[in-house]
DNA sequence: AACGGAACCTGAAAGC
DNA sequence: TGCTTTCAGGTTCCGT
């Protein structure tokens, strides 16, 4: 689930395994013979700095992820690129292809265009209720803006709004300083939560396919809530699918 | 400028 | 069983 705390977790995987090695193999001739020197990460992208002064961005998109293999290790499948340093070697899996791998000596636009990020800058309520009353759309729209807070896809606005009791329909304009205040703390909570389900030397996916769905809402459409048990409903918003309770999520 | 919808690509699960 | 449809954690482009 490339969100937030998934691409933090695949970030700390590329730290622990690179930051101060030297490329020795990758997909991009640039990359042969520089340090690593960081990896950061603003809501779902990551970067990589090298000494040279040298960027790689990487965005997971839908299914992409980043695997530890040894250097003599096979192809894995659907891998797409890979960066070797001494003894380790970070794959690049991604059956979607929607993810993107950019070397650049700049920071790319789209770095740039990104709003707060909720770990590295803090998810502050006043700033989150001013972002958000920019924009004349549904709360849950609003919420996946990048450009309104970094980081928060599908999964993580659908869980948060269900914790702040709100109708993800709602219109932003709509909404009291309290229901941005709930909001707030739904997301803090659902990233804490996010985080937590990682684990492993492995940015991939903690559930395989047939593991069970570990979030409350998400993907329970027709199940019962699991606050009031009205069965759950599944609408689109933004071309998304949402699920949400109409019987305790209020519309504002 | 802003919004909805299609496109990008591939697989898994559900439906018939 | 097998063929078809639907859906998927994201972004970007295009036409209105």
């Amino acid at each position: 689930m490339p969100e937030l705390p998934e691409v933090e977790h695949a970030r700390r995987c590329l730290e622990r395994w690179l930051v101060g090695h030297t490329v020795t193999r990758a997909f991009s001739p640039i990359l042969v013979g520089e340090r690593v020197r960081s990896v950061e990460r603003r809501g779902k992208w990551l970067r990589l700095t090298m000494s040279g002064g040298v960027l790689l961005f990487s965005h997971l998109g839908m299914t992409g992820r980043w695997a530890r293999r040894a250097p003599e290790a096979p192809a894995e499948r659907w891998e797409r690129a890979r960066v070797d340093v001494d003894g380790v070697s970070a794959r690049y899996v991604d059956p979607r292809r929607f993810g993107r791998l950019v070397v650049a000596r700049q920071d790319l636009p789209a770095w740039s265009a990104l709003g707060p990020d909720p770990l590295v800058d803090g998810l502050e309520t006043r700033a989150l209720g001013l972002a958000l009353a920019k924009r004349s759309r549904t709360v849950k729209e609003a919420l996946m803006d990048q450009a309104v807070l970094a980081g928060v896809g599908n999964i993580l606005a659908t869980e948060a709004l269900w914790s702040a009791r709100i109708d993800p329909r709602s219109r932003t304009k709509a909404l009291s300083p309290r229901d941005v205040a709930a909001v707030a703390r739904g997301l803090r909570a659902a990233i804490a939560r996010g985080l937590a389900l990682q684990e492993g030397d492995d940015s991939s996916y903690v559930q395989d396919a047939g593991a069970d769905n570990p979030f409350r809402v998400y993907g329970r459409p027709g199940q019962p809530c699991p606050r009031c048990r009205t069965a759950m409903k599944r609408v689109v918003l933004g071309g998304r699918g949402t699920t949400f309770c109409p019987g305790c999520q209020r519309r504002s």
